[in-house]
DNA sequence: CAATTGACTCGTACAACGTACGATGCGATG
DNA sequence: CATCGCATCGTACGTTGTACGAGTCAATTG
Protein backbone atom coordinates (compact mmCIF):
# COMPACT_ATOMS: atom_id res chain seq x y z
CA UNK A 1 0.00 0.00 0.00
CA UNK A 2 2.99 2.14 0.46
CA UNK A 3 2.54 2.91 -3.50
CA UNK A 4 -0.59 4.06 -3.08
CA UNK A 5 0.03 7.82 -2.21
CA UNK A 6 3.62 7.93 -3.61
CA UNK A 7 3.02 11.10 -1.83
CA UNK A 8 6.36 12.11 -0.83
CA UNK A 9 8.38 9.98 -3.32
CA UNK A 10 12.02 11.07 -4.16
CA UNK A 11 11.32 14.18 -2.59
CA UNK A 12 14.36 16.36 -3.26
CA UNK A 13 17.25 14.30 -2.25
CA UNK A 14 18.44 16.85 -0.17
CA UNK A 15 20.93 17.79 2.04
CA UNK A 16 24.63 16.04 1.88
CA UNK A 17 24.90 13.40 -0.03
CA UNK A 18 22.61 14.04 -3.47
CA UNK A 19 23.81 13.06 -6.74
CA UNK A 20 25.68 16.44 -8.20
CA UNK A 21 23.32 15.46 -11.09
CA UNK A 22 20.03 16.29 -9.77
CA UNK A 23 20.55 19.64 -9.32
CA UNK A 24 17.21 21.61 -8.63
CA UNK A 25 14.47 22.62 -11.25
CA UNK A 26 15.95 25.34 -13.59
CA UNK A 27 14.86 26.62 -16.89
CA UNK A 28 17.50 25.35 -18.37
CA UNK A 29 16.88 21.64 -17.30
CA UNK A 30 13.61 21.83 -17.73
CA UNK A 31 14.25 23.15 -21.44
CA UNK A 32 16.59 20.20 -21.49
CA UNK A 33 14.43 17.28 -20.20
CA UNK A 34 11.44 18.92 -22.75
CA UNK A 35 14.21 18.35 -25.63
CA UNK A 36 15.03 14.87 -24.24
CA UNK A 37 11.09 14.16 -24.30
CA UNK A 38 10.30 15.48 -27.60
CA UNK A 39 12.84 13.59 -29.42
CA UNK A 40 11.65 10.79 -27.99
CA UNK A 41 8.33 10.66 -28.23
CA UNK A 42 7.58 13.79 -30.55
CA UNK A 43 4.99 16.70 -29.91
CA UNK A 44 2.20 15.18 -28.44
CA UNK A 45 4.00 13.24 -26.36
CA UNK A 46 5.34 16.08 -24.30
CA UNK A 47 2.73 16.70 -21.55
CA UNK A 48 3.34 18.53 -18.48
CA UNK A 49 2.79 15.51 -15.96
CA UNK A 50 5.58 13.22 -18.15
CA UNK A 51 7.60 15.87 -17.35
CA UNK A 52 7.54 16.31 -14.29
CA UNK A 53 8.00 13.22 -13.34
CA UNK A 54 10.82 12.67 -16.16
CA UNK A 55 12.71 15.34 -13.42
CA UNK A 56 11.53 13.67 -10.32
CA UNK A 57 9.23 16.60 -9.34
CA UNK A 58 5.81 17.19 -8.81
CA UNK A 59 4.22 18.90 -11.64
CA UNK A 60 2.86 22.06 -10.12
CA UNK A 61 6.56 22.86 -9.43
CA UNK A 62 7.02 23.64 -12.94
CA UNK A 63 5.03 25.93 -12.80
CA UNK A 64 7.17 28.29 -10.69
CA UNK A 65 9.77 28.73 -13.46
CA UNK A 66 7.58 28.63 -16.62
CA UNK A 67 4.57 30.60 -17.39
CA UNK A 68 2.37 27.42 -19.32
CA UNK A 69 3.06 24.53 -21.65
CA UNK A 70 3.53 27.06 -24.63
CA UNK A 71 6.44 28.51 -22.29
CA UNK A 72 8.40 25.25 -22.50
CA UNK A 73 8.08 24.81 -26.24
CA UNK A 74 9.73 28.09 -26.71
CA UNK A 75 12.27 27.56 -24.41
CA UNK A 76 13.00 24.31 -26.28
CA UNK A 77 12.72 25.36 -30.08
CA UNK A 78 15.20 28.18 -28.96
CA UNK A 79 17.36 25.89 -26.65
CA UNK A 80 17.41 23.12 -30.07
CA UNK A 81 18.36 26.15 -32.49
CA UNK A 82 21.34 27.84 -30.88
CA UNK A 83 23.84 28.44 -34.08
CA UNK A 84 27.16 29.39 -34.42
CA UNK A 85 28.86 30.69 -37.14
CA UNK A 86 31.80 29.47 -37.66
CA UNK A 87 33.36 30.55 -41.01
CA UNK A 88 34.93 33.48 -42.51
CA UNK A 89 33.03 35.54 -45.29
CA UNK A 90 34.56 35.06 -48.53
CA UNK A 91 32.46 32.47 -50.58
CA UNK A 92 29.00 34.19 -49.70
CA UNK A 93 27.36 31.52 -52.01
CA UNK A 94 28.56 28.91 -49.53
CA UNK A 95 28.55 30.39 -46.59
CA UNK A 96 24.39 30.77 -47.27
CA UNK A 97 24.45 27.28 -47.91
CA UNK A 98 25.93 26.47 -44.96
CA UNK A 99 23.96 28.71 -42.75
CA UNK A 100 20.42 27.16 -44.34
CA UNK A 101 21.82 23.61 -44.60
CA UNK A 102 22.98 23.95 -40.98
CA UNK A 103 19.35 25.16 -40.01
CA UNK A 104 17.99 22.22 -41.68
CA UNK A 105 19.57 19.74 -40.39
CA UNK A 106 19.09 20.77 -36.64
CA UNK A 107 15.47 21.03 -37.25
CA UNK A 108 15.35 17.49 -38.95
CA UNK A 109 17.57 16.31 -35.91
CA UNK A 110 14.36 17.54 -34.16
CA UNK A 111 11.74 17.14 -36.20
CA UNK A 112 8.83 18.25 -33.35
CA UNK A 113 10.92 21.63 -34.00
CA UNK A 114 9.92 22.24 -37.71
CA UNK A 115 6.16 21.88 -36.95
CA UNK A 116 6.83 24.78 -33.77
CA UNK A 117 8.33 26.85 -35.60
CA UNK A 118 5.80 28.54 -37.60
CA UNK A 119 4.13 28.74 -34.53
CA UNK A 120 6.47 30.83 -32.47
CA UNK A 121 9.04 32.82 -34.35
CA UNK A 122 11.73 34.79 -33.61
CA UNK A 123 13.04 33.70 -30.62
CA UNK A 124 16.48 35.23 -30.55
CA UNK A 125 18.73 31.84 -31.97
CA UNK A 126 16.46 32.50 -34.97
CA UNK A 127 17.33 35.98 -35.35
CA UNK A 128 21.41 34.75 -34.55
CA UNK A 129 20.67 33.16 -38.17
CA UNK A 130 19.09 35.79 -39.81
CA UNK A 131 21.54 38.07 -39.31
CA UNK A 132 24.13 35.81 -40.76
CA UNK A 133 21.99 35.69 -43.66
CA UNK A 134 22.02 39.29 -43.80
CA UNK A 135 25.66 39.79 -43.40
CA UNK A 136 26.37 37.26 -46.19
CA UNK A 137 23.91 38.91 -48.67
CA UNK A 138 25.56 42.25 -48.19
CA UNK A 139 28.98 41.02 -48.70
CA UNK A 140 27.91 39.14 -51.78
CA UNK A 141 26.62 42.44 -53.41
CA UNK A 142 23.13 41.84 -53.60
CA UNK A 143 21.48 45.16 -53.65
CA UNK A 144 20.62 46.89 -50.75
CA UNK A 145 16.90 47.17 -51.75
CA UNK A 146 17.09 43.68 -52.18
CA UNK A 147 18.24 41.95 -49.17
CA UNK A 148 15.28 41.74 -47.24
CA UNK A 149 12.88 40.36 -49.80
CA UNK A 150 15.85 37.56 -50.65
CA UNK A 151 15.92 37.10 -46.73
CA UNK A 152 12.34 36.30 -46.54
CA UNK A 153 12.67 34.09 -49.41
CA UNK A 154 15.42 32.19 -48.22
CA UNK A 155 13.49 31.94 -44.91
CA UNK A 156 10.32 30.75 -46.69
CA UNK A 157 12.21 28.31 -48.32
CA UNK A 158 13.89 26.54 -45.34
CA UNK A 159 10.95 26.81 -43.56
CA UNK A 160 9.00 25.34 -46.50
CA UNK A 161 11.27 22.26 -46.50
CA UNK A 162 11.89 21.31 -43.64
CA UNK A 163 7.93 21.51 -42.02
CA UNK A 164 7.42 19.27 -45.27
CA UNK A 165 10.14 16.73 -44.60
CA UNK A 166 9.15 16.34 -41.05
CA UNK A 167 5.54 16.28 -42.07
CA UNK A 168 6.32 13.29 -44.40
CA UNK A 169 8.57 11.58 -41.31
CA UNK A 170 10.92 8.87 -42.04
CA UNK A 171 7.51 6.57 -43.17
CA UNK A 172 8.53 5.95 -47.30
CA UNK A 173 5.00 4.06 -46.72
CA UNK A 174 2.81 6.98 -47.25
CA UNK A 175 4.38 8.51 -50.41
CA UNK A 176 4.27 5.51 -51.58
CA UNK A 177 0.91 4.92 -51.73
CA UNK A 178 0.13 8.67 -52.51
CA UNK A 179 1.99 7.47 -55.63
CA UNK A 180 0.50 4.88 -55.95
CA UNK A 181 -2.99 6.33 -56.30
CA UNK A 182 -1.73 8.70 -58.20
CA UNK A 183 -0.53 6.13 -60.99
CA UNK A 184 -3.90 4.50 -60.61
CA UNK A 185 -5.32 8.14 -61.43
CA UNK A 186 -3.37 8.74 -64.08
CA UNK A 187 -5.39 10.24 -66.61
CA UNK A 188 -6.69 13.09 -63.93
CA UNK A 189 -2.36 13.30 -62.78
CA UNK A 190 -0.59 12.56 -66.12
CA UNK A 191 2.51 14.45 -65.33
CA UNK A 192 2.84 13.63 -61.77
CA UNK A 193 1.62 10.38 -62.26
CA UNK A 194 5.01 9.58 -64.84
CA UNK A 195 7.14 12.08 -62.62
CA UNK A 196 7.38 9.73 -59.77
CA UNK A 197 7.34 13.12 -57.76
CA UNK A 198 6.39 11.61 -54.37
CA UNK A 199 8.56 8.51 -54.50
CA UNK A 200 12.17 10.63 -54.67
CA UNK A 201 13.85 10.42 -51.52
CA UNK A 202 16.64 12.42 -52.21
CA UNK A 203 15.80 14.79 -49.94
CA UNK A 204 19.01 16.65 -49.55
CA UNK A 205 19.93 16.75 -53.24
CA UNK A 206 16.36 17.91 -53.75
CA UNK A 207 16.64 20.31 -51.07
CA UNK A 208 19.90 21.95 -52.39
CA UNK A 209 18.89 22.03 -56.56
CA UNK A 210 16.42 24.03 -55.28
CA UNK A 211 18.44 26.62 -53.16
CA UNK A 212 20.71 27.24 -56.29
CA UNK A 213 18.01 27.84 -58.02
CA UNK A 214 16.76 30.73 -55.63
CA UNK A 215 20.67 31.51 -55.16
CA UNK A 216 20.59 31.85 -59.13
CA UNK A 217 18.03 34.24 -59.00
CA UNK A 218 19.26 36.41 -56.05
CA UNK A 219 22.81 36.46 -57.62
CA UNK A 220 23.11 40.19 -58.52
CA UNK A 221 22.85 40.22 -62.14
CA UNK A 222 25.69 41.68 -63.82
CA UNK B 1 -36.38 25.99 -17.68
CA UNK B 2 -37.38 24.74 -20.93
CA UNK B 3 -33.33 25.44 -21.60
CA UNK B 4 -32.11 23.56 -18.91
CA UNK B 5 -32.28 19.94 -20.08
CA UNK B 6 -32.33 21.32 -23.68
CA UNK B 7 -32.04 17.27 -24.06
CA UNK B 8 -34.19 16.78 -26.97
CA UNK B 9 -33.49 20.47 -27.76
CA UNK B 10 -34.16 20.46 -31.83
CA UNK B 11 -33.81 16.94 -32.27
CA UNK B 12 -34.35 16.08 -35.82
CA UNK B 13 -37.10 18.36 -37.28
CA UNK B 14 -38.05 15.38 -39.24
CA UNK B 15 -41.40 15.30 -41.03
CA UNK B 16 -42.89 17.19 -43.19
CA UNK B 17 -41.64 21.33 -43.00
CA UNK B 18 -38.76 20.57 -41.89
CA UNK B 19 -36.34 23.65 -43.19
CA UNK B 20 -34.51 22.46 -46.20
CA UNK B 21 -31.01 23.87 -45.01
CA UNK B 22 -31.14 21.51 -42.41
CA UNK B 23 -30.29 18.42 -43.81
CA UNK B 24 -29.26 15.60 -41.93
CA UNK B 25 -25.78 15.14 -40.98
CA UNK B 26 -23.35 14.58 -43.82
CA UNK B 27 -19.65 14.89 -44.30
CA UNK B 28 -20.22 17.65 -46.61
CA UNK B 29 -22.17 19.69 -44.05
CA UNK B 30 -19.38 18.64 -41.10
CA UNK B 31 -16.54 19.72 -43.29
CA UNK B 32 -18.76 23.17 -44.30
CA UNK B 33 -19.44 23.60 -40.53
CA UNK B 34 -15.42 22.59 -39.55
CA UNK B 35 -14.55 24.98 -42.40
CA UNK B 36 -16.81 28.24 -40.62
CA UNK B 37 -15.69 27.23 -37.41
CA UNK B 38 -12.02 27.13 -37.97
CA UNK B 39 -12.54 30.61 -39.68
CA UNK B 40 -14.10 32.05 -36.69
CA UNK B 41 -12.39 30.51 -33.87
CA UNK B 42 -8.77 29.01 -35.19
CA UNK B 43 -7.46 26.04 -34.84
CA UNK B 44 -7.29 25.13 -31.11
CA UNK B 45 -11.33 26.66 -31.00
CA UNK B 46 -12.42 23.81 -32.85
CA UNK B 47 -13.66 20.92 -30.85
CA UNK B 48 -16.12 18.16 -31.41
CA UNK B 49 -18.57 19.54 -28.85
CA UNK B 50 -18.77 22.89 -30.32
CA UNK B 51 -18.96 21.41 -33.98
CA UNK B 52 -22.07 18.74 -33.04
CA UNK B 53 -23.75 22.23 -31.23
CA UNK B 54 -23.55 24.41 -34.24
CA UNK B 55 -25.04 21.43 -36.32
CA UNK B 56 -27.26 21.04 -33.39
CA UNK B 57 -26.72 17.42 -33.06
CA UNK B 58 -25.16 15.10 -30.68
CA UNK B 59 -21.46 14.63 -30.18
CA UNK B 60 -21.19 11.04 -30.77
CA UNK B 61 -23.50 11.27 -33.99
CA UNK B 62 -20.50 13.34 -35.44
CA UNK B 63 -18.27 9.90 -35.02
CA UNK B 64 -20.66 7.56 -37.93
CA UNK B 65 -19.91 9.85 -40.47
CA UNK B 66 -16.35 10.35 -39.38
CA UNK B 67 -13.42 8.36 -38.04
CA UNK B 68 -11.86 11.38 -35.87
CA UNK B 69 -10.94 14.58 -35.04
CA UNK B 70 -8.32 14.42 -37.46
CA UNK B 71 -10.73 13.26 -40.13
CA UNK B 72 -12.30 16.67 -39.47
CA UNK B 73 -9.34 18.97 -39.99
CA UNK B 74 -8.32 16.53 -43.15
CA UNK B 75 -11.77 16.93 -44.79
CA UNK B 76 -11.51 20.86 -43.74
CA UNK B 77 -8.21 21.63 -45.55
CA UNK B 78 -9.33 19.59 -48.53
CA UNK B 79 -12.31 21.92 -48.97
CA UNK B 80 -10.83 24.82 -48.68
CA UNK B 81 -8.24 24.19 -50.77
CA UNK B 82 -10.20 23.37 -53.78
CA UNK B 83 -8.87 24.70 -57.45
CA UNK B 84 -9.69 25.60 -60.31
CA UNK B 85 -7.14 25.81 -62.96
CA UNK B 86 -8.49 28.51 -65.27
CA UNK B 87 -6.72 30.46 -68.05
CA UNK B 88 -4.95 28.52 -70.60
CA UNK B 89 -1.41 28.00 -70.88
CA UNK B 90 0.45 30.67 -72.93
CA UNK B 91 2.40 32.70 -70.83
CA UNK B 92 4.05 29.73 -68.42
CA UNK B 93 6.02 32.21 -65.60
CA UNK B 94 2.44 34.21 -65.31
CA UNK B 95 0.63 30.97 -64.92
CA UNK B 96 2.44 29.58 -62.58
CA UNK B 97 2.54 32.67 -60.50
CA UNK B 98 -1.61 32.43 -60.58
CA UNK B 99 -1.04 29.28 -59.15
CA UNK B 100 1.14 30.21 -56.25
CA UNK B 101 -0.58 33.26 -55.76
CA UNK B 102 -4.13 31.88 -55.50
CA UNK B 103 -2.68 29.13 -53.60
CA UNK B 104 -1.21 31.53 -51.25
CA UNK B 105 -4.51 33.69 -50.95
CA UNK B 106 -6.50 30.65 -50.33
CA UNK B 107 -4.87 29.54 -47.25
CA UNK B 108 -4.03 32.84 -46.32
CA UNK B 109 -8.20 33.24 -46.03
CA UNK B 110 -8.21 30.68 -43.86
CA UNK B 111 -5.22 31.07 -41.58
CA UNK B 112 -5.72 27.35 -39.72
CA UNK B 113 -5.02 25.87 -43.31
CA UNK B 114 -1.66 26.86 -42.91
CA UNK B 115 -0.47 25.44 -39.92
CA UNK B 116 -2.57 22.62 -40.72
CA UNK B 117 -1.20 21.83 -44.45
CA UNK B 118 1.84 20.55 -43.14
CA UNK B 119 1.22 18.01 -41.14
CA UNK B 120 -1.07 16.58 -43.38
CA UNK B 121 -0.30 16.93 -47.13
CA UNK B 122 -1.52 15.55 -50.42
CA UNK B 123 -5.26 15.70 -50.19
CA UNK B 124 -6.94 15.43 -53.76
CA UNK B 125 -6.64 18.77 -54.56
CA UNK B 126 -3.03 19.64 -53.48
CA UNK B 127 -2.60 17.14 -56.33
CA UNK B 128 -4.24 19.27 -58.58
CA UNK B 129 -2.17 21.96 -57.66
CA UNK B 130 1.24 20.63 -58.33
CA UNK B 131 -0.28 18.72 -61.44
CA UNK B 132 -1.19 22.45 -63.02
CA UNK B 133 2.50 23.47 -61.70
CA UNK B 134 3.88 20.48 -63.62
CA UNK B 135 2.49 21.21 -66.71
CA UNK B 136 3.23 24.76 -66.58
CA UNK B 137 6.90 23.94 -65.96
CA UNK B 138 7.18 21.79 -68.74
CA UNK B 139 5.56 23.93 -70.83
CA UNK B 140 7.80 26.44 -70.26
CA UNK B 141 10.46 24.77 -71.54
CA UNK B 142 12.46 23.89 -68.26
CA UNK B 143 14.06 20.41 -68.41
CA UNK B 144 12.56 17.31 -67.94
CA UNK B 145 15.28 16.43 -65.57
CA UNK B 146 14.83 20.16 -63.51
CA UNK B 147 10.57 19.50 -63.46
CA UNK B 148 10.93 17.87 -59.86
CA UNK B 149 13.38 19.69 -58.37
CA UNK B 150 11.67 23.18 -59.63
CA UNK B 151 8.24 21.94 -58.22
CA UNK B 152 9.22 21.22 -55.05
CA UNK B 153 10.84 24.22 -54.79
CA UNK B 154 8.19 26.35 -55.45
CA UNK B 155 6.39 24.13 -53.20
CA UNK B 156 8.89 24.86 -50.05
CA UNK B 157 8.45 28.75 -50.78
CA UNK B 158 4.72 29.02 -50.79
CA UNK B 159 4.38 26.67 -47.86
CA UNK B 160 7.24 28.50 -46.18
CA UNK B 161 5.74 32.08 -46.97
CA UNK B 162 1.98 30.98 -45.85
CA UNK B 163 3.11 29.00 -42.90
CA UNK B 164 5.16 32.05 -41.54
CA UNK B 165 2.61 35.18 -42.37
CA UNK B 166 -0.43 32.96 -41.06
CA UNK B 167 2.05 32.79 -37.46
CA UNK B 168 2.45 36.47 -37.47
CA UNK B 169 -1.01 36.23 -37.28
CA UNK B 170 -2.36 40.22 -38.70
CA UNK B 171 -1.36 41.76 -35.39
CA UNK B 172 1.80 43.37 -36.04
CA UNK B 173 2.26 44.19 -32.60
CA UNK B 174 4.81 41.72 -31.97
CA UNK B 175 6.89 42.04 -35.28
CA UNK B 176 6.77 45.25 -33.85
CA UNK B 177 8.28 44.47 -30.42
CA UNK B 178 10.38 42.42 -32.17
CA UNK B 179 11.93 45.06 -34.12
CA UNK B 180 12.20 47.13 -31.36
CA UNK B 181 13.99 44.29 -28.84
CA UNK B 182 15.98 44.12 -32.25
CA UNK B 183 17.02 47.71 -32.37
CA UNK B 184 18.55 47.71 -28.73
CA UNK B 185 20.33 44.89 -29.20
CA UNK B 186 21.62 46.57 -32.26
CA UNK B 187 25.41 45.34 -30.95
CA UNK B 188 24.46 41.88 -31.78
CA UNK B 189 22.01 42.20 -34.88
CA UNK B 190 23.90 45.41 -36.82
CA UNK B 191 22.34 44.02 -39.95
CA UNK B 192 18.78 42.97 -38.70
CA UNK B 193 18.60 46.75 -36.65
CA UNK B 194 18.94 48.68 -39.62
CA UNK B 195 16.86 47.05 -41.89
CA UNK B 196 13.87 46.99 -40.60
CA UNK B 197 13.31 43.34 -41.84
CA UNK B 198 10.87 42.84 -39.50
CA UNK B 199 8.64 46.04 -40.03
CA UNK B 200 8.02 45.44 -43.59
CA UNK B 201 4.49 44.76 -43.96
CA UNK B 202 3.92 44.60 -47.15
CA UNK B 203 3.52 40.95 -47.48
CA UNK B 204 2.12 40.36 -51.05
CA UNK B 205 5.01 41.77 -52.64
CA UNK B 206 7.72 40.29 -50.68
CA UNK B 207 6.01 37.26 -51.79
CA UNK B 208 6.00 38.22 -55.44
CA UNK B 209 9.72 39.18 -55.49
CA UNK B 210 11.09 36.33 -53.73
CA UNK B 211 9.46 33.98 -56.17
CA UNK B 212 10.82 36.08 -59.12
CA UNK B 213 14.06 35.19 -57.65
CA UNK B 214 13.25 31.59 -57.70
CA UNK B 215 11.64 31.44 -61.04
CA UNK B 216 14.84 33.78 -62.30
CA UNK B 217 16.81 30.67 -61.44
CA UNK B 218 14.45 27.98 -62.27
CA UNK B 219 13.89 29.83 -65.79
CA UNK B 220 15.89 27.53 -68.63
CA UNK B 221 18.87 29.01 -69.01
CA UNK B 222 19.94 30.00 -72.60
C1' DC C 1 17.44 32.01 19.87
C1' DA C 2 12.81 32.99 17.95
C1' DA C 3 10.18 35.19 14.40
C1' DT C 4 9.72 36.48 9.82
C1' DT C 5 10.27 36.47 5.08
C1' DG C 6 10.54 34.91 0.42
C1' DA C 7 12.01 31.48 -2.84
C1' DC C 8 10.50 27.17 -4.07
C1' DT C 9 7.87 22.69 -4.05
C1' DC C 10 3.79 20.04 -4.50
C1' DG C 11 -1.14 17.63 -3.64
C1' DT C 12 -5.61 18.35 -4.69
C1' DA C 13 -9.20 19.75 -7.56
C1' DC C 14 -11.54 21.29 -11.67
C1' DA C 15 -12.99 22.06 -16.24
C1' DA C 16 -12.42 20.79 -20.93
C1' DC C 17 -11.27 17.59 -24.10
C1' DG C 18 -11.49 13.16 -27.43
C1' DT C 19 -13.86 9.16 -27.76
C1' DA C 20 -15.46 3.93 -26.34
C1' DC C 21 -19.65 1.76 -25.48
C1' DG C 22 -24.23 0.60 -25.57
C1' DA C 23 -29.00 2.09 -25.85
C1' DT C 24 -32.40 4.04 -28.79
C1' DG C 25 -35.24 5.34 -32.79
C1' DC C 26 -36.20 4.86 -37.53
C1' DG C 27 -37.62 3.35 -42.46
C1' DA C 28 -37.37 -0.54 -45.41
C1' DT C 29 -37.66 -5.41 -46.09
C1' DG C 30 -39.01 -10.20 -44.98
C1' DC D 1 -45.57 -8.15 -37.01
C1' DA D 2 -40.57 -9.16 -36.74
C1' DT D 3 -36.07 -8.06 -38.29
C1' DC D 4 -32.38 -5.53 -39.70
C1' DG D 5 -29.49 -1.67 -41.30
C1' DC D 6 -28.55 3.06 -40.74
C1' DA D 7 -28.26 6.91 -37.94
C1' DT D 8 -28.50 9.43 -33.58
C1' DC D 9 -27.22 10.29 -28.99
C1' DG D 10 -26.40 10.09 -23.44
C1' DT D 11 -23.34 8.61 -20.33
C1' DA D 12 -18.95 7.69 -18.73
C1' DC D 13 -13.86 7.26 -18.67
C1' DG D 14 -9.26 8.65 -19.03
C1' DT D 15 -6.12 12.37 -19.98
C1' DT D 16 -4.89 16.90 -20.31
C1' DG D 17 -3.41 22.01 -18.64
C1' DT D 18 -3.44 24.61 -14.74
C1' DA D 19 -5.66 27.58 -10.46
C1' DC D 20 -5.26 27.53 -5.68
C1' DG D 21 -3.44 27.14 -1.31
C1' DA D 22 -0.72 24.67 1.85
C1' DG D 23 3.68 23.11 2.77
C1' DT D 24 9.11 23.26 3.32
C1' DC D 25 13.45 25.26 4.15
C1' DA D 26 17.43 28.77 4.09
C1' DA D 27 18.48 33.24 4.93
C1' DT D 28 17.41 37.39 7.33
C1' DT D 29 16.00 40.18 11.07
C1' DG D 30 14.64 41.36 15.83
Amino acid sequence: MADKAGGQRGRRPQGQDAQPNEPTLTRERIAATAVNMLDAKGLDGLTMRGLAEAMGSGVMSLYWHVENKEAVFDLALDTVLEYSAPTSLQDWRGDIVHVLDDWRATMLRHPWSALLLPRRVLGPNILVRLERLSTCLSAGGVAEADVNAAIWSLWNYVMGATVTRASFGPSDADRAVSQERLAELGSLYPFLGRSRLLLDDDWDGTFRRGLDFLLDGIAPKR
